[in-house]
DNA sequence: GTCCATTTTTGATCAAGATCAAAGACCAAA
DNA sequence: TTTGGTCTTTGATCTTGATCAAAAATGGAC
């Protein structure tokens, strides 16, 4: 393991936030940079009068916050209690500078961020409700799924949204009822499961691979 | 200057492509990554049923391909005659890891473009026909702008589109007629003039800097 | 358990933008 | 200048998802 991170991490300081607490705000001077250790943010941008549009999901072992200089163009919020390792932006840019190792890992991961992002402008150019709501279902188990690297693939089809409607709607681009509709039209079709508000499970993925490619 | 873009340019052959010429296809193996010198490429994504959305505008100076071992996720399109400065990836990565300076570059360039690519989400996820329309003359003006870094301002206001009307759709996430429709309407308002197909002038920027932000 | 506040679901209607269709403008080649 | 092909504009209608409204479910606190 590199030992870059580690020694980053005594750089940092360590903090709990709990589910709603914003963290960084849009227009802030970006004051800090932080590792994820633990939990679940959403990233966004609000519009003057007030529709907010969510611009990427954080998960453990990603960065927030925007390093460099500008001022950071989002709002970072807890979706769920989180555990962070924050540093200043200053020094963090410093250490960056020096390291060079840390630096192509950054770059790595926001070159995978830039991938996500524009798949996700496919999505909310372009694609149908049912078709981002199957997409969304992909996604979130996909990335739950390599987070806490589960070696069977039982879990993959069972895990718990960190969203709520509203934010599902602020996600894929689509009004709190329409999402509502979408998953209970899955559900009816039996392609999936919703034991409670957050839980849900998958029954066949094949056709919701089929959906959330073409309607 | 830094050195390490001219001995990278050194590492590089030039090449010219055509209007319409693609130059890197989505899935391939990403066999190039290349330095714009010249004219604006679209950066796009297909689905299998051939829906388009245009995920990026590159312009000169910026980089094309996904350096570091992944295969393309785009398709690149030149939209007017472009010169490119082309290395193969493998010689790219190799430059780039031994460059720090270069990574740290690429790196500032990529969260810009991750920036672009987020205020763009916002855009598809939550703006109106009209608003994506002005918010897209606003921005082409700006990037048009900056690379032909004029002292003056006028020209800000007098610019050709690099895309055509099909492609500003699949670019906003709309159709080819609400496009024409929309700048038909910012023409009657006297907010633009539209000479002929591909030039635009502003006559009202702070208006159309409303539009842009709120209906 | 009951009560209350919040979130989600369901239903009815509406509207923005898509789709379908045709006419008009532009431009390059002959 | 005429022609033919492409691109753009305009018009009529339709559809998807938004909006408005209310009922039902959920989950704490007591």
């Amino acid at each position: 393991m590199p030992d870059e991170l580690k020694v980053l991490g005594r750089l940092g300081r360590k903090q709990m936030v709990e589910r709603g607490q914003t963290v960084v705000w849009e227009g802030d001077e970006s004051l800090i940079v932080a590792n994820v250790i633990n939990g679940v943010l959403k990233v966004s941008m609000g519009m003057s009068d007030g529709r907010e549009q969510i611009v990427g999901v954080v998960f453990p072992s990603d960065f927030i916050g925007r390093p460099f200089g500008k001022e950071s163009p989002y709002t970072v919020t807890a979706l769920t209690p989180a555990e962070l390792c924050i540093f200043t932006r200053s020094a963090f840019d410093n250490f960056a500078q020096e390291h060079p190792k840390l630096e192509h890992k950054l770059l790595r991961r926001t070159l995978d961020e830039l991938d996500r992002a524009r798949e996700w402008m496919l999505l909310l150019g372009k694609k149908s409700a049912g078709e981002r709501i199957a997409t969304l279902l992909l996604e979130m188990s996909a990335r739950l799924g390599e987070q806490s690297c589960h070696a069977g693939m039982v879990s993959l089809n069972h895990f718990d949204l960190p969203l709520d409607r509203q934010q599902i709607g602020d996600l894929l681009g689509l009004t709190i009822e329409t999402v509502s509709r979408q998953l209970t039209k899955l559900k009816g079709n039996g392609l999936i499961d919703l034991p409670d508000r957050k839980h849900v499970i998958i029954n066949d993925r094949s056709r919701l691979i089929e959906l959330a490619m073409a309607a």
